[in-house]
DNA sequence: CTCCATTAATTGACAAGGAAACTATCAGCC
DNA sequence: GGCTGATAGTTTCCTTGTCAATTAATGGAG
């Protein structure tokens, strides 16, 4: 035989589609971020500290799945624009926290605004239904599979 | 108010579900990877060969969803682990067709076997009806949306 | 036939993240 | 009090991809 079926298709996958459509998604919502430059990963860290007061870096980087030197390099940019504030306070010297700034803290509605337009963009096509299943069994994976992290590859 | 309403958390987009469960889909499978020592855009690339004696660089961009410069430099490490040959003949010059060697051949249904495996780790906790709804709309919001290839803009 | 627009592939500059080494600080223990 | 080990953050090097400029080859218009 030419072709030994031992060798299935890319797109026999369910990883092949998730990683298509998801990199679409990512990638049509980095687009609309661009506007207001900044990145997809500095949106995560910005709605992160939104719902916080201030937060630890170490923490952070656990939280949304990235190596702390990347969040060192990302603190760098986000207090480059003056949308994040670093402040070294605390008894722990090793420490610091992270904040939003007044300008930084201004800015999430709105690009929460684009995230929600993006997901409705993508997922608007499918039935509730059908987003409440897949909504489900990520979930489940999540939770079978015990994974911890975020996406922002 | 303090916090406005309109302020989704990150967790209400189906978008983030997709790439946290995707990333972690890629990783562990990268991982498995490793061992044979090829990345990820790799095995894509040597999985698309094997179904063709030989792909032009630029087909193979548009249908993988990068850009020519990165399969250029694909092309270059996979010609250095000798599993992809470049033949510059054909009558028109500028094209050069890649093609498996022998050994990149012999390393497909290895590397297969690995996708198989990866795929059924993270998605076999889902009913088989849970991974066919999954698959259709995936589908659905390819056709839907006339995705192609991967973002190559 | 020659010039010019088009297209393929490569190259170089740059961005972003991971891994590991490095620095500073703290906590515990003798 | 002064080592010793753990921990936070930074920094360096490396990888990999995009973007834009470059080089090579082709095909047409005149």
């Amino acid at each position: 035989m030419k072709k030994p079926v031992s060798v299935s298709a890319l797109e026999a996958h369910l990883g092949y589609w998730l990683r298509f459509v998801s990199n679409h998604v990512s990638h049509a919502f980095s687009r609309k971020l661009l506007a207001r430059d900044v990145t997809v990963a500095e949106w995560v860290i910005l709605r992160d500290l939104y719902d916080r007061e201030a937060a630890v870096p170490s923490e952070l980087a656990a939280r949304i799945g990235m190596t702390r030197g990347a969040i060192s390099k990302l603190a760098d940019r986000l207090a480059a624009k003056s949308l994040v504030a670093r402040s070294a306070d605390r008894e722990d010297r090793r420490y610091q926290a992270l904040a939003l700034t007044p300008s930084g803290r201004a800015l999430v509605p709105e690009l929460s605004a684009l995230a929600d337009q993006n997901d409705a963009e993508f997922f608007g096509v499918l039935e509730p239904e059908a987003r409440q299943a897949i909504e489900a069994a990520m979930k489940e994976i999540v939770r079978r599979k015990t994974l911890r992290g975020v996406p922002v590859e």
